[in-house]
RNA sequence: GGCCCAGUGGCUCAGUUGGUUAGAGCGCCGCCCUGUCACGGCGGAGGUCACGGGUUCGAGUCCCGUCUGGGUCGCCA
């Protein structure tokens, strides 16, 4: 019978001194001073505890365990000879009398050293994730996932939400993304979808009378990963609120992120309430896109006019935006980095050039620019050591350029970015319609259930591109972490709303059947949100990449190194749910 | 689907204008070491240089293609 363990492993100090105890944990290495003396650190989720070998026993008894094996070590705690203050534990150390492996690793070489693990190979620590989690900083994180989402819900429950499931296995609705698709057994081809969000659950519960509800929600879309976006499914703060509208869903959100996000964060300041609001329109015009990280200074100036008949070719009948950055005297090699990071993130072109010691324009696109020097210089108010980058093309190309010059010149410049805290903000009056780039034709801008500002008045009256919707999006250190909106909660009004894309009634009726019909039956007015979670914990944690705060991540190709997935099933199974493979498609894959 | 970067012992990397037997650190194995804590010392094993083709007297190195991984654009209402 194992002696269950007395302490865990960041327990023990110079108090025990004497007592009988039992630890337990993984066998993290052992220095070995001697053929009779050696140093054992055993660790657990805890902490590190030393234990002294320095009997042939103990010895004999450590003979072919390897690394990364759980013991359990009895035995007694003495006050250590030389201690490590760098240790919790470092005081004491524990002599065993009894040293017995509980689960054996039969390998004696591993894919990579356990607390080495960040250094590996991104697939190889996915592969062997159980290993890689036993690393006290990969565990860490998840650690902090685990505290902030409890922080968040707590702090839900005490703004008087009521945290409500819904379901996972639902139908499929022509929403934005991809869905993943569960085939029906019972209901030969037809299919459940798992839900991208639980938009409709939400505002149908609205509509059944609760009041405030929030869930920490998993979503599920088939899209393509980035950095920053898990393929398949990650998780939301969803929460909607009945009776409300923007100003309450913002008053809550407010009140909720900035405390946890200043707790566990790697910046210790977060905006308080309330947060800057920028309108969309604004927003794009200012820093070039819709998530602004509000801790660069820099601003983009509109050159359209001013660089037309410069005779430099990019700029012609294009629209041309600058970005000014004051004192950034860069050598060559780090200019044509910054021009080059920034055709790599926005796919585009861009042109520089600086004022030099003398008041001349130098460098990059200079002698384009000597016939207009004085306008110019007038005209963005430049002085000597002023760098100029600039993006020409289509109004939202060009912008898109410019805004992501505007990152890269920020984070590089010194003293245009004041890095070490949270910075957040609202970006209001997004645009209800907008000319679809390849249909051409008149589309929903964002949500096709956000209420338009005006209501049915301005759905009547007004030109479609000039109505603004009741649509926000929430944004931290140029993160875009949620959109929300006040949702259309009116028969009537969405109606119009989808007629003016040339969509009937029976359109609405046919793509959104449950909550259209719901609303039928009297629906208050509310409004929500949605925080990306995995994104928040990122932010806190301050990682760059979205699989180290998941602990359980997929590849950038949407795979399970570790679980296999995804996988091949057998043929009954696949009858079950009739399906049938077409062996051409897996020729081609 | 497009573009960019990378792929060399178990892990991280070096490898010069193409030139002898492809190196280092960590890890692993063996021996030595009675107070280590990134222990130390000595010795050893371990490589189809991702794969396929090409150029060349000669390719880890140059060229073409493929695969794999990451980043990014499209996509993500």
């Amino acid at each position: 019978m194992t002696q269950s363990r007395t302490h865990n492993c960041n327990e023990l100090r110079i108090e025990n001194v004497g007592e009988k105890v039992t630890i337990v944990g993984w066998y993290d290495n052992m220095r070995k001073v001697s053929k009779t003396l050696g140093f054992l650190v055993l660790r657990d989720f805890y902490g590190v505890t030393q234990a002294v070998i320095e009997t042939e026993e103990m010895m004999d008894a450590l003979a072919g365990v390897n690394n990364e094996s759980t013991l359990s070590i009895t035995g007694t705690v003495r006050e250590r000879s030389s201690k490590n203050a760098n240790l919790p534990t470092g005081d004491i150390e524990v002599v065993p009398e009894k040293i017995e492996v509980l689960g054996k690793c039969i390998y004696n070489e591993l894919p990579f050293e356990v607390t080495r693990s960040k250094e590996a190979d991104e697939s190889v620590r996915l592969k062997y994730r159980y290993l890689d989690l036993r690393n006290p900083q990969v565990r860490d994180k998840i650690v902090l996932r685990s505290k902030i989402v409890a922080d968040l819900r707590k702090s839900m429950i005490e703004h008087d939400f009521l945290e409500i499931t819904t379901p996972i296995l639902t139908c499929s609705s022509p929403e934005g993304a991809r869905d993943y698709l569960v085939p029906s057994r019972n209901h030969p081809g037809k299919f459940y979808a798992l839900p991208q969000a639980p938009q409709q659950f939400k505002q149908i519960l609205m509509t059944s009378g609760f009041d405030r509800y929030f869930q920490i929600a998993p979503c599920f879309r088939d899209e393509d990963a980035r950095a920053d976006r898990s393929p398949g499914e990650f998780y939301q703060l969803d929460m909607e609120m009945a009776f409300a509208d923007q100003e309450d869903v913002f008053a809550v959100i407010e009140d909720v992120l900035p405390p946890v996000f200043a707790k566990y964060g790697v910046y210790n300041t977060a905006s308080s309430a309330p947060f800057k609001r920028i309108s969309y329109r604004d927003s794009m015009e200012t820093y070039g896109t819709d998530k602004p990280d509000l801790r660069i200074d820099l601003v983009l100036d509109d050159v359209t006019e001013l660089m037309q008949g410069t005779g430099f070719a990019p700029f012609e009948g294009q629209t041309v935006k600058a970005v000014k950055v004051t004192d950034f005297n860069a050598s060559r090699k780090v200019v044509d980095k910054i021009i080059a990071d920034t055709e790599v993130i926005s796919g585009q072109k861009s042109y520089w050039f600086k004022i030099d010691e003398n008041g001349e324009i130098v460098g990059g696109i200079a002698k384009f620019l000597q016939d207009k020097k004085q306008d110019v210089i007038s005209t963005l108010s430049l002085k000597s050591g002023d760098f100029v980058a600039l993006a020409a093309g289509a109004r939202a190309d060009a912008l898109k350029c410019a805004g992501t010059l505007r990152k890269i010149l920020g984070e590089t410049a010194e003293g245009h970015m004041k890095k070490e805290c949270y910075e957040f903000c609202w970006i209001v009056d997004f645009p209800m319609y907008e000319i679809g780039e390849e249909s051409g034709e008149l589309e929903f801008c964002h949500n096709p259930f956000s209420m338009p500002q005006g209501g049915m008045s301005a759905l009547e009256n007004d030109d479609p591109l000039s109505i603004l919707a009741y649509q926000y999006d929430l944004v931290c250190n140029g993160v875009e972490l949620s959109s929300g909106a006040v949702r259309n909660h009116d028969p009537e009004i969405m109606v119009k709303a989808f007629s003016i894309v040339g969509l009937g009634e029976e359109d609405v009726k046919a793509k959104f059947p449950a909550m259209y019909n719901a609303f039928c039956y009297g629906a208050p007015p509310h409004a929500g949100i949605a925080p990306g979670v995995d994104r928040m914990i990122m932010l806190i944690a301050g990682v760059d990449s979205i699989r180290e705060i998941i602990p359980f991540p997929m590849n950038k190709m949407a795979m399970d190194v570790m679980m296999g997935a995804p996988s091949t099933v057998d043929k009954k199974q696949l009858d079950d749910v009739h399906i049938r493979i077409i062996e051409e498609d897996l020729e081609v894959k």
